[in-house]
DNA sequence: CATATTGGCCGAATCTTATTCGGTCACAAG
DNA sequence: CTTGTGACCGAATAAGATTCGGCCAATATG
């Protein structure tokens, strides 16, 4: 492979609008992403060249920061999944807590408003996997407590979706309870 | 592309345990799923022919279940990341509210344990567009009410990893608090 | 108004990579 | 011991990615 050739990484900041064309080829590489150029040409009517083209741009843009493959909890021995909750004593936001990102079980960190400060969505063999993570957890210095919601079965779980909609239906009326 | 190639999706069943190579093909692949099959069996030890035979494994068998560009939110517009827990009466998982699947904004949607039923991940544009899917979910049948998380910022969110933690270290003991 | 300049597209090469195809080897069952 | 079976490899082939030159429209420029 050519070097210079596919640079990612550069020009992350540029966010020059995304056409409909844009849209379509996000749609069908977040749902598949091997498909061919020609493909996807065909789909949104564009040449192979033109829709790679496209597609370098959303990679160079970070509309695209990442082409991965999606595996299987349970082929990885990964059946438990659980979000939790986590009170710290002050500001959570801590390199120590963060530092729980070295293990392959956390898939998120997040700092939340509400009455939590951080919340984590982690993935574990089993629930004694998720008691040794607790663990870990409960050692950082400023963490109270926290609420693990364990998850019984996911109806659903995909990647980021460029779609949006642009109008919600209205809710039903008061008077039609 | 001929027919009765790549044909992912048969045998599904099959969890024929995986070894060494099969785990480092998936890290690989997950940390970027554009790699070449040359590049893949330089980094395990093998040959490209065979490491196309295992992905082809991992692919039929399930292990791997999707390839998926992902997406920089911001550059969709959905700047607004919330979990929502979802109250209902009686039994949670209605086709109603699996119904809201629809919305390319929701994520995910879990069964819970704990003190909700039901939990979801949402994505929308901006606190207007959560207020409209707080509504539609308010709508269904059986709702008593949400308590939602809005994320101030995220330190991290990654797709399932193959790599387990085999030994956790061992708590800090009491004594030494 | 005439004319550069730019960006994006296309078809046609070209080159890289995926995929197929024997053939070999180790191991296990008969 | 012989026969399968599964997985590997190198080489050959096919498919797809990437490059290239030219074209065209929209927009700046003199």
């Amino acid at each position: 492979m050519n070097l210079e050739t596919d640079d990612v990484r550069q020009n992350e900041g540029r966010t020059r609008e995304l056409d409909a064309f844009d849209r379509k080829l996000l749609g069908l590489l977040v749902e598949d992403a091997t498909r061919s150029y020609a493909e996807l040409g065909e789909q949104v009517g564009l040449s192979a060249p033109a829709v790679h083209e496209r597609v370098k741009r959303l990679k160079r843009t970070g509309a695209i920061h990442q082409t991965a493959a999606l595996i299987n909890p349970i082929a990885v021995q990964k059946t438990l999944l659980a979000f939790v909750h986590v009170d710290t004593a002050g500001w959570g936001k801590t390199p120590e807590l963060l530092g729980i990102a070295k293990y392959p079980e956390v898939e998120e960190i997040h700092s939340v408003a509400g009455d939590t400060c951080m919340l984590l969505k982690v993935r574990t063999k089993d629930s004694r996997a998720l008691e040794g993570l607790l663990a870990r957890i409960y050692d950082v210095p400023g963490v109270i407590k926290t609420r693990s919601y364990v998850v019984l079965s996911t109806h659903m779980e995909r990647p980021v979706q460029p779609a949006i909609t642009t109008e919600w239906p209205a809710p039903r009326l008061p008077s039609q309870r």
